[in-house]
RNA sequence: CGCGGGGUAGAGCAGCUGGUAGCUCGUCGGGCUCAUAACCCGGAGGUCGUUGGUUCAAAUCCUUCCCCCGCAA
């Protein structure tokens, strides 16, 4: 079966390694245009890139997918099945009716939950205690195609984002190479999703960082795990504005406004929240600083009137 | 050369309008105490990231390079 994958970061790097591994006849790539990035602005390429590079397959970065060339490209190729892993862009319907087998995706949710950008963060914001991934044929309509198989799991009571990422692009990856062989063999399954239960979710920004104590102390924790990697969760502690990494929850109860210091030793920060719960801040990071413990934090910066 | 912050005792910081370094915690010793992560007294511990320079004299001014962090992507 001849696959072409289209996938940019490095969660579809692990659905194209994996794909590799498992001997998949992948016979061509696209991923997104090399760009500056990180510190220097120094020119780079995606993960995928550099892992089809490192295969000899063939890689295609088009600007746009709807100047008739990337069709082009792909009947070129002509793969029996487009194989789409957080690719960044939206394939026009006539990309996705080329192949044989269509098109199908690897979505870090259980669809219809969670169609869109972010599911996987979101479902860690929203303190979701099971998340997973889907395997769906691409339709026109964003994240609705028919679902061929879903993979679920627990998210865990302090598992970060980008843990949960870790752990579902590897799980993405096993289904995917599940769903291709079952659709070689002619036994997948479609099971179409219930638009009525479908949610969608957005991108994550900078403006969801600051930390709103006003919410019950189980959210603003998941606040905390759920922006890791990025954007970071974050306080401001004597006009500066900290990030918080790790924090837990403290057994005690206060009438205190949320948001108050309600201690800092060298167990960390306590701070009351909504319902009069409190947290303990125990993991953050000054500007220009590297992350730290609250104990540490505190050693150069005392805070005034609390003991 | 995309923008900015930072590299000073084991840790976190101050000092940086030049004159061989200070605070908090930790650590070591002693004291107090039924006891203690509490308190008191005392001690050890730093070639101030690196290179060259200016100067009578540099952590403090200029310069080379290295490393860390945030923004931006």
């Amino acid at each position: 079966m001849r696959i072409v994958f289209m996938g940019t970061p490095d969660f579809a790097e692990a659905s194209l390694q994996k794909l590799i591994d498992e001997r998949f006849s992948v016979i061509g790539v696209f991923t997104q245009p090399d760009k500056p990035r990180g510190r220097g602005m120094s020119m780079s390429f995606s993960p995928v890139k550099t892992l089809a590079l490192a295969h000899q397959i063939p890689v295609y970065q088009p600007e746009t997918l709807r100047d008739g060339k990337a069709l082009e490209k792909l009947k070129e190729w002509n793969p029996d099945i487009l194989v789409v892993v957080a690719y960044g862009r939206i394939l026009p319907d006539e990309l996705l009716s080329l192949p044989r087998f269509g098109a199908i995706n690897v979505h870090a949710s259980l669809l219809p939950k969670y169609r869109g950008a972010a599911p996987i963060q979101w479902a860690v914001l929203n303190g979701d205690p099971v998340t997973g991934v889907s395997i769906m044929y691409l339709a026109h309509e964003m994240d609705s195609g028919d679902v061929i198989k879903t993979s679920e799991t627990e998210i865990g009571e302090k598992e970060t984002s980008g843990e949960l990422f870790e752990r579902l692009k590897h799980m993405g990856a096993q289904a995917l190479v599940d769903s291709l062989r079952e659709i070689e063999a002619g036994t997948a399954q479609r099971y179409p999703q219930d638009g009525a239960k479908a949610s969608y979710v957005s991108m994550l920004d900078k403006s969801m960082a600051p930390i709103d104590w006003t919410k019950p102390a189980k959210l603003v924790l998941k606040q905390i795990f759920g922006l890791q990697p990025w954007p970071v969760a974050t306080m401001t502690l004597g006009g500066t504005t900290l990030r918080v990494f790790d924090a837990d929850l403290c057994e005690k109860h206060t009438n205190r406004t949320p948001g108050t210091v309600l201690a800092a030793d060298t167990s960390g920060i306590e701070i009351a929240c909504g319902n009069g719960e409190v947290i303990r801040v125990t993991q953050l990071q000054a500007p220009g600083k590297k992350r730290m413990s609250a104990a540490d934090y505190l050693r150069g910066h005392p805070i005034d009137g609390v003991k």
